[in-house]
Order: C-alpha cells, then sequence, then structure tokens
DNA sequence: CGGTTTAGTTTGCCGGATGAATTTATCTCG
DNA sequence: CGAGATAAATTCATCCGGCAAACTAAACCG
C-alpha cells in the first residue's frame, strides 16, 4: 500500500483549532501586558473583533485562569472598562531542581506569585541519584498536597539539571559536576509522585526566568556558570532548544584550540570554571565564590589576574555566539553574575573588538535579575507555559468534572 | 489617548486567514513532495478533508501554480488518482549574486527547473560597487525581459553578497573580500532594475540550495569557505536568520584566543581562510584553490600540514557551533567542500571530541551536494519561498488581470 | 455486464469570527 | 438634576470555510 507519506503535523487550520488559538492569544494578551487590559483594549491590540474577544475571556474566567478586576476610577466619559489580569492561585507550575549545592521546588501561579517553595542546601557531588531523587520527591510532594487541597490545578512540573537533558526522551545523559550519568530521571520521578516531569538543562530554565523577567521578548545569550558553564540563547524571548534541548552548551566551547594536547583543554570551562578560577588565584579547591570575591575586593593580583584571564576566555566565547546566532544582548548569571562588575568590561571590550556586527548594532552586557534559583522558576514558568500556549487543550485534559 | 499596546502582528486566527494557510499548505505539499500526490492523497497527508483539498487544489490550478499529471497507468481497482506537481514555467525565482570572483543570475520555476542563467567570472576585489552593480543589472534585464516576455510571472528576486547584510533595513554594512562597506545595495539594484531585491548573505542562501537538495528537513551547520570562511544554521529545513540576518558567521569564530595581540588573529578565518592556507602551504598568494589541491595530491609537505592545520581549526570551531545550537550535521561548501577529503577526518575527530552530546548523537560530516553557485539557486529558492509560504496574497499582490 | 474499489465532486450543516445594533455605565454640561 | 455624549460590553444576524456524507466517475475483476 503506496503510505500516504507521514508528514509532520502540518499546521493546518480547521475552525476547531480557531478558537483554540485564539483562546491562546486572548490569555497571552492578558498576562503579558504590562497593564490589566480590558476586554476592547484586548480587541484592539489582538485584531480580533469585540464580540469574539468577549467570548474568549468568559471562556478564560469560567476556567479559572482569568479574573476581573474593579473597574479603575478614570475621568473619562463612558462605560468604565473591565481590566482583566490573571488569575491567582488557580493554577501552579512547579519548578524544581537538583543541582551542585542544593535542592529545591518553587511553585509559581499564572499571576507570578510564589505560591510555594522549599530549598535544602547540601553538596551533592557524587551523590546517588536514587538518593537524591529521592529526597527532591519528599521535598515536593508536601507542596503538591498542599496546592491540591487547596483547589490549585497543578499544571505541570520541570526538572531542572546541571547537564545534558534529553527533552524529547527524557533521559539525563551527562552531568559532570553531580557525576550522574544515564540516569531516568523522568521514570524515577514519575513513580516518586505520581507525575512525569518536564526535564531540562538548568542554564536554558533560568534563561527562561530571565527572559520573563525583562519582559517584551528580548533576544539574549545567557550564561549560567555555577561548578560547570552552561548557557543558553533566548530568541524574542522564546527559549531556543535546538533538536534535543542540548544548545546553549558555552561551557564547552574552545577558545584555546591548541592549548593542551586535548583541544578540550581550551574549553571555555577549563579556563573560566569556577574551579580553573580559584586554581589561577591560589585559593584552596575547596574554596567557595566568596572567598574569590574577598581577594577581589583586596585588590589581590593573583585573584584579579586569574578573573581577568576568565572574563578574556569567556568575552571570546561569547562574542563567537553572538557571530553564530545573532544576539544583540549579553547576561551573566550565576557565577559570572556575582562576578558582574570585574567582568564587564572585559567581556564588552571583546564582544565589541570581535563580533562583526558591532558597528552597527553595538552589544549589551547586563547582570542576570531573575533573582535567585531562577532556573526554579523558569521550570515553573515552562509548566505555565503549557496552559499559556493551548488552554483549551490544558483544560480538556486536566478539568476534573 | 491611551494606546493599545503595539503588540506585535500576531498569530490569530480569522477565517480568512483560514483559506490562505490551507492553501499554502496544499501547495507546500504538492511542492515538497518526494512523488506527485493526488488531491486525496494529500487530504490524508495533511489531515483535510477531500473536499476541502479539492477546493484549494482547484485554486492553485487556476493560479497556475499547479498542475496535473496524466493519470498513471496503476493495476489497481478503482478510478485513477490524477497526479499534480508544480507547475513549469509559470513562475519564476531570481537568484543573484555577486561574489569575489564572479556574479551571475539563475531563474528557477517551483519545479525547481532551470529557466535562465548567466554567470560572469571576473576578479571583483576592490571593484566600485556602482559598477559592480550596473553589471549585475545588465545581465537581470534580459533575462526578466525574457520570463516576462514568455508570460512567466516572476517571484522576487534575491541577492547573494559575502558579506553581512541587514534583511530588515537592507544595506550591505560590510563585505571584506569585496571591499565594500554601507553599499545601499537594494536602493540601487531597485533603480536598475525597477525591483527591490531580497539581500542576504551568500553563505544563508547557499545553505538554503543546499536544505533543499536534501529534502526532508535536514538540521545541519553549513560552512561556505570562498575566500573568506561564511557559514549558515539549517534546523528543521528553515535557515535561521537570527535577528538581522546575521548569523552563521563561522569565520569569525575566535578558536585560538591567546594567539597574538588581537583575538581576532586566532578567528578561523584568519587561520584557516584560504589565505591562510595558502600562506601556510608556501604558496604565492595569486594561487588559486587548485594549486592547493595539485600540492596536495602531490603530497607536498607543507600542503598537508598546512590543510591539517586548517581542518583543526575547523573542526573545533564546528563544534563550538554545534554545541551552542545543538545540530547533528556539518556540511562543508565551498573551499572546504573541494577539499572534503583531506578535512573530513580531522574535522570528523574534533566533532566527536568536543561536542558534548557526540556520544549520544554522532555528528555526521558531509559535502555539500547543491552544485555550482549554490548562493544563486538558494536566492531563487528565496524568492519562490514567498509563493509557497502565503500563495494567496502573493497572487492578490502579483495577478495582473 | 454487474459488482467492487478508489478518486473526485456536490450538498447541506455547523462552528466561529464579524460588524452593526443594542444595552450598560460613566462623565459633562446646561 | 436630567439630557446628551462617550466608551465598554453584549446580542444578533450574517457569512465564510471546513466537514461528513452522499453521489458521480473511472478504473478493475470475475
Amino acid at each position: 500500500m503506496p503510505q500516504p507519506e507521514p508528514r509532520d503535523p502540518s499546521r493546518v487550520a480547521r475552525q476547531a483549532q480557531m478558537r483554540d488559538q485564539n483562546l491562546g492569544v486572548a490569555l497571552r494578551g492578558i498576562v503579558d501586558a504590562a497593564q490589566p487590559p480590558s476586554r476592547a483594549q484586548l480587541a484592539a491590540s489582538e485584531g480580533l473583533a469585540r464580540a469574539t474577544v468577549s467570548g474568549l475571556v468568559d471562556h478564560l474566567i469560567e476556567a479559572r485562569l482569568v479574573r476581573e478586576l474593579e473597574p479603575t476610577q478614570t475621568q473619562r466619559a463612558g462605560r468604565p472598562a473591565v481590566p482583566l489580569a490573571p488569575a491567582r492561585g488557580t493554577v501552579a507550575g512547579i519548578g524544581m531542581e537538583v543541582n551542585v549545592d542544593y535542592l529545591g521546588v518553587r511553585a509559581l501561579d499564572l499571576a507570578g506569585d510564589v505560591l510555594a517553595e522549599h530549598v535544602e542546601l547540601d553538596d551533592l557531588r557524587g551523590a546517588e541519584p536514587a538518593v537524591v531523587l529521592d529526597r527532591l520527591a519528599a521535598l515536593v510532594a508536601p507542596v503538591l498536597d498542599g496546592l491540591r487541597g487547596g483547589g490549585v490545578r497543578v499544571a505541570g512540573t520541570a526538572l531542572a539539571l546541571p547537564g545534558l537533558v534529553d527533552r524529547v526522551t527524557g533521559p539525563l545523559r551527562v552531568a559532570p559536576n553531580l557525576g550522574w550519568r544515564d540516569v531516568d530521571v523522568v521514570g524515577a520521578l514519575s513513580a516518586l509522585t505520581g507525575f512525569p516531569p518536564r526535564v531540562a538543562n538548568e542554564a536554558n530554565l533560568a534563561a527562561r526566568a530571565e527572559a520573563h523577567a525583562r519582559r517584551g521578548s528580548p533576544s539574549f545569550a545567557y550564561v549560567s556558570g555555577e561548578v560547570g558553564i552552561g548557557g543558553a540563547i533566548v530568541l524574542d524571548g522564546e527559549i531556543f532548544p535546538g533538536r534535543h534541548g542540548w544548545s546553549g552548551e558555552i561551557g564547552h566551547i574552545v577558545v584555546d584550540a591548541f592549548r593542551g594536547p586535548r583541544a578540550s583543554d581550551g574549553s571555555l570551562e577549563a579556563l573560566a570554571g569556577q574551579d580553573a578560577m580559584l586554581r589561577a588565584a591560589g585559593l584552596p579547591p575547596t574554596a567557595r565564590l566568596d572567598a574569590l570575591l574577598d581577594a577581589l575586593s583586596a585588590d589581590d593580583p593573583r585573584a584579579t589576574a586569574a578573573v581577568a584571564q576568565a572574563a578574556r576566555a569567556l568575552g571570546v566565547a561569547l562574542a563567537s555566539v553572538a557571530n553564530v546566532v545573532d544576539v544583540g544582548e549579553v547576561v551573566l548569571g550565576g557565577t559570572f553574575g556575582q562576578l558582574f562588575e570585574h567582568v564587564h568590561d572585559e567581556v564588552a571590550a571583546r564582544l565589541d573588538e570581535l563580533v562583526i556586527f558591532a558597528p552597527w548594532s553595538p552589544l549589551e552586557v547586563s547582570p542576570a535579575r531573575a533573582g535567585q534559583y531562577p532556573a526554579m522558576t523558569g521550570g515553573a514558568l515552562a509548566a505555565l507555559n503549557t496552559v499559556l500556549t493551548d488552554p483549551a487543550e490544558w483544560l480538556r485534559t486536566h478539568e476534573t468534572p
């Protein structure tokens, strides 16, 4: 039989999808708006008829995804507009993170408010995956119970890991700094929480939180230096996932191909990772970043030189990223966020020097502003994003009448 | 007045757009299909009702974008299917290219057939932009006249340039190897041909041709070594443009940040560009690539060493690209396509060594197969793509009843 | 030559967006 | 204070386009 060619799920337009699509447009318009918009404003900004928007909004309110605010006291003639805002405490996205020095959970609602949060600090290098995931599950379970008990629907969960995660098939491939390799994280956590989490790279989720913190669809390269150096690319507010979710591995960019016998000796992580910086600064490998910061404020010459060297490598690597993906801004998070004032000038100088389009579109370098544990926030946002992308579909699968 | 917030032209679904959208889906299905599909096959593969597809196809045939083939002699029961194929010689995309050693035009129709082609070989380094563009216009004008005289509608024109082109605002920013800077190419050519061309980077358009040559939405990094080293990223068959169309500048990746006083001394182009390879091989700077190939076949040690060194740099740079954008294949075009057998092993080895996901998803290295002057083909395809993307819109603006 | 099978067309239906008319709620001015 | 004026939201008839089912067309088979 001549198979009719299994083409991709092409975006044909059916009228059934039209409603769903516009429901998503309306919800996004309300959630992303700087000011709570009225139905009429929404109609104008999205180019839909007011009647259409009214219907959509009614549906969203009934589903408890949107709420009406009190009409504001305006000094204008005419019936006052009813401002619309994302509902609070009706849907939660759960962000989880296992990292080298801590593990934790954070729950956000559509309004961006933190509904629950727990973090445990601990050195997890070399810890057994099963044990760690048990601890995580123990941390998450009461949060889920608490939310559900309060009538909050859980949109989904997402787990941030400092390593290579296959976003389609699930397993953690490798997390060098945890010492994990080929761990079936999804399977283990599903068994523990009864919920298959989305898994993603820590830097990618942190970048998502960063994009959220800077409204208005920014484009930037994000650097997340914890112990290793991770990164992510954000384009028009969307994180760029690559085929498998393996994009943005900035730490593995080689900036000095001829340094050692193995080209990887010249990778950014080898030259500017936390261990490399501490070593170059003459600090013990067990030292923490604070020690380096102290040495810097004391004008210790070795520390200064170590950070300068790392900044050069970082700037060169980020210039390569900018040349390849055409991003105009660089956001430094994690370690480099804390070192921001000490690395900014060098990074900016290398970008100016090396990025071919710099003369026409100068690059900006800025520190991360997504707060603490951005990957947990990003994970929660990723979970909520499934609701925003297709609220109708989500309601169909999650409504429990 | 409280402006209703000028949001992006969001993809709201109206029913008027539904038809246009599906018209595009149908046309793409016919053009991209490996075998000419029937209406029924198209309906099945796209998930549309047969009645709907029939209507769409009728429209496309009337617009002379699609033609019906003779029913094939099948030994099956039932009414024979009418195969559908892109129309020939009814619409043309024009690809133009100005490069260091030549300039030319190529016209393709929807079936991918070459309707016209002219290439002039010449050394254009340092040539005056106005003069060169005049020559190009003189080359293009008869092609356009010939096509229009034959009743062929021109879908658009696209010009490939070996430099940085702003895809939104138009002007060529800089083409180092031509010695051009801030040239208003669009303005000049509009005046000459009465047609504003789309302008794009040579490597990006060549990569588009390459993606077309490999059906089935491949993802790869494309390297276009001519005199300089350009590149492009292709994801799921789509070229990745970046914000301004400035993506893929692989030649400016720095692989040896500490080689010289300026970090750019360690860029891929400085280490593996044609000039660098010739110099390292002990050949005069005026030599052509053929001389290097001859020296290689004669086992000249300097040439071998020069190419090995370049291949290492290339491999390292491409590994960085793969780590950042998560592509699984590397396509070598231009100079490196010709040197393919001499660089393949080293490039593949560096990718294996450096790309973090290589153990789970090995990278492939292959030579370009888009034929000669791929950027001209890619330009023509880019022009035709405006028709494929939204045939209804294109017909509205281009029908001359 | 009647039955079967597959391709393509016709037809009535239905969901959903739309614009105009209507209702609601406020402000302003005489 | 009441009659416009003004703007937001809702109601309603209309229309567009995809859809399923029925129907026609063109082959094959026994």
